[in-house]
DNA sequence: TGTACATCAGTGAACGCGCGTTCACTGATGTAC
DNA sequence: TGTACATCAGTGAACGCGCGTTCACTGATGTAC
């Protein structure tokens, strides 16, 4: 096998060279077929051709392989948002909606990551890296709502509005955002329900916008 | 112990005779402690007091017992909410604003049951009466943005406003409404930043109520 | 009021299972010389 | 270039545990007569 090296996941002999890339991968694999609650370690090994003592070498539990993942995941959530606030840039207002649909479309496009993150598994426990990789992500959402926010008078608190915005998107994201499993039949796709409702929330802001009113 | 008869969990010789309700009242005590992960039909069982085998002559699996009591959790907040809403009296847009207040309250003050209600281990499968109950919560809550809204020229449709705040409590409740967790700090109660959030969106559709601007 | 009987809720022992975790070990790797 | 050696990632067997589920049983209850 030692003369085969294009698959990053195969194995290089006694040692396995990339233990720990490979069980992230496996725990994302797992949670998306059996969900962030069925998770386990032992099969986290079992996925990535190792024995079951291996992953301890790379990580305290499974919970903080989890933990790993989830991080993992704000961090590419905070690179999502930031691109597609791109600084405000052409505009504002469109800037900041595109963010929404980026919050969105990571929500879709990686639901196992998106698991991760919201797993009541790592609620309580504290995992500094997790809490570090969420306050950045945080930060960008605010970051924009402060700049949206400040050409306002009365001007609101930029950290209200990135909560508020971020609850919405996460609302929506948990309840309707997940593909497959009948759920609640929507009138219109989850981005489109975002949005408006961002729209809607910013003109009784003040910032206008073309929606019911004005 | 037959002569006994002022507790309601109390065992009544050889029959238990309201193991049913027991159950519930254990899963939830078993949720509020170990969160809706740790719930497992065996240890509810055992706080029930009763053998392993008992639970399956009134539930199919663990998952129907996690069903019942999110079922239950759904009816409560149904009928808190149509409490609040109170038919839109004495006045449409603070009742509303009430409504959403009772959301949280509830999330907040029966946190088992809404644990319940969201977890993910009941979202893919399908449990009859679980459908029904949430779908029968959701239903007060678009009766109310029905008749908000029906003034309203141009007229949004009632169902999205509905979704909207149904995303925005649900998103507050999870982010930040359990108690204890640090979790993030909060600058304001969740529940004064749920109506400050309303208030903004139902403004956006043109509500009146002295917000930012107006 | 008393007796026979059907029902069925709960028992308790048993099963196989997968998990988390440990531990002495093994062998691949790289470094010092 | 070659050899000795330290390191340490991964092995694989073992452990105790709690879970879900089954099953023949037992005894409390209520009903028919």
């Amino acid at each position: 096998m030692r003369w085969n090296s294009d698959d990053a996941n195969e194995r290089r002999g006694y040692h396995h060279g990339n233990l720990r890339e490979a069980l992230i991968e496996a725990a994302l694999a797992l949670i998306g077929a059996k969900g962030a609650a069925g998770f386990t370690i032992a099969e986290a090994a079992r996925r990535a051709g190792v024995s079951p003592g291996a992953p301890y070498r790379h990580f305290r539990d499974g919970d903080a392989l989890l933990a790993e993942v989830a991080a993992r995941g704000f961090a590419l959530l905070a690179a999502a948002l930031a691109g597609a606030w791109n600084n405000g840039r052409p505009e504002k207002l469109r800037a900041f909606e595109a963010m929404g649909r980026a919050y969105l479309a990571f929500a879709r496009g990686r639901p196992e990551h998106y698991a991760a993150m919201f797993d009541t598994r790592l609620a309580n426990a504290d995992h500094p890296g997790l809490a570090t990789a969420r306050d950045n992500a945080f930060a960008v959402l605010r970051e924009a709502a402060e700049q949206l926010v400040a050409e306002l008078e009365p001007r609101p608190p930029g950290l209200m509005v990135a909560l508020h915005v971020w609850a919405l998107s996460h609302g929506i994201a948990s309840l309707f955002g997940r593909a497959g499993a009948g759920k609640r039949p929507l009138p219109m796709p989850a981005e489109d329900l975002l949005e408006a409702g961002v729209l809607l929330y910013l003109q009784g802001l003040g910032l206008g916008g073309g929606g019911a009113r004005r």
